[in-house]
DNA sequence: TGATTTTTGTTCATATATCGCACGAAATGA
DNA sequence: TCATTTCGTGCGATATATGAACAAAAATCA
């Protein structure tokens, strides 16, 4: 690609709008330029062209991003299959569990959810799509690793910020190797309580009908309603099911 | 504003993530350009620069937006405290009234969903945070639609393409203005099956502590489960019961 | 309170990057 | 094969980014 196929100030503009999801709703030109490290009239502009086009609105002071923000994650969702495909499998999983179920792909070191049933409120993250989770401590995340090289998985890991959300998390990475060998070989991964305390969960990885992994699902539970030891018994041929029906419909 | 103070390749950027939630998961260069109606050199030169940030890759033919994407989205939605406050009152909503329960608010002709709780699946559109659907013919729409100063609804209506989704779609404007007022009355909307044969729905305004209305929520059950007669005996006090503890919660 | 400092929003001039057109090459399809 | 469509790229005209400058607004301090 050359230089001049590049537009910078679209660049920033995408910049800026990402500035908004690190903080809260409201912000000023000279904190968006802060937290973009880009110039304060370079942030003015972007902002004033998201406030011309109505996906963010001005009140002289501070910038507020507006519904029609969410066009622009809603055109991937609309866009490809895979949510569309994945969601009604999930109201049944979720109904069939009793328990929330989600479907997650890698972007990164992060898994970002994809689509979600919820059956009923245990963690105290509001995860809808497009909401992000570290994957080295996330059941998905652990199927979605397992499913790479394990030369991508280790560069992964040497990316991610390994920071302990609980006693429980794993954070070595060799550790995390081993792990993934362990879910690649059974099939599935479990975590205990590694995210967030009185939280169990359970994945699988989502294959295509070439046997390539293209995202996970998984189902969680409150750690006082299931145990971790319990987890695979009681869900696994549920997702199981889930897997194998979602492999015979996804190209 | 001044002329200078408008990005335009920022713009136009936007308008091209944009084209793909019109249509399939992948676009070629002239699609996008026939879709956005830029230049086709234009829309190259953004569609590179999303894959050279990641938000799009690019087989030599099609680019295919990636869920970075939704990181955009998720702006707002992390942003905004309304979709993160009504969520858990909308799981224990779904959860007591046993069917589907959603958050919109108003933008321009549609309503764009902010959270959604599904406890079984009955409509055929797969409705996510960013669904849009228009809003002169969904429940929730004719709330948020009915809290409008008469002339601004009217505006609305005179913008929007009224469509029949079904035998039942009411498209006449001076019917919408009299049910606006209906709804206005009586503090409800309910829908029966005029956005899809099968579904009716309920939906009620979602107040701040000065009263304004902020957003509006719903039920929507199969018509031939609960009839649209019996829509409001059944589920408005659980809605009212919603409505009264997110007038304490929201600012 | 009032003076002083810091931060912020805005403007400006200019060097630089982008736009859209036009053209030829490559791919597609009949 | 030829006709049609799609692509990549060079170029001149035009639009944008930049950082300094300045006024206004906050914040700080005496």
């Amino acid at each position: 690609m050359r230089e001049t196929d590049f537009v910078s100030g679209f660049a920033k503009g995408l910049k800026v709008i990402e500035a908004f999801g690190e903080t809260r709703q409201r912000l000023t030109i000279a904190e968006a330029s802060k937290l973009t490290g880009l110039d304060r009239a370079t942030v003015r502009r972007s902002l004033l062209t998201l406030s011309e086009l109505g996906y963010a609105v001005y009140d002289g002071k501070f910038f507020t991003l507006t519904p029609k923000i969410l066009r622009l994650g809603h055109a991937y969702l609309a866009a490809t299959p895979l949510p569309t495909i994945i969601q009604p499998h999930l109201d049944q999983l979720a109904e069939r569990a009793g328990q929330n179920a989600s479907a997650s792909v890698l972007d990164g070191t992060e898994v970002v959810y994809i689509a979600r049933a919820s059956q009923r409120r245990v963690m105290s993250i509001n995860l809808t799509p497009g909401s992000r989770l570290p994957a080295f401590c996330a059941s998905m995340g652990r199927v979605l690793l397992a499913a790479l090289p394990e030369s991508e998985a280790r560069s992964v890991l040497k990316r991610t910020d390994l920071r302990a959300n609980t006693p429980n998390t794993k954070t070595d990475p060799e550790e995390l190797m081993a792990e993934f060998r362990r879910v690649r070989e059974q099939g599935y991964a479990v975590i205990d309580q590694e995210l967030e305390i009185g939280l169990c969960s359970i994945a699988v990885p989502v294959e295509n009908d070439r046997g390539q992994t293209v995202a996970a699902i998984n189902i969680g539970a409150p750690a006082a309603y299931v145990a971790a030891s319990d987890m695979a018994e009681r869900f696994l041929p549920l997702l199981k099911e889930t897997q194998k029906a979602l492999r015979l419909v996804l190209p």
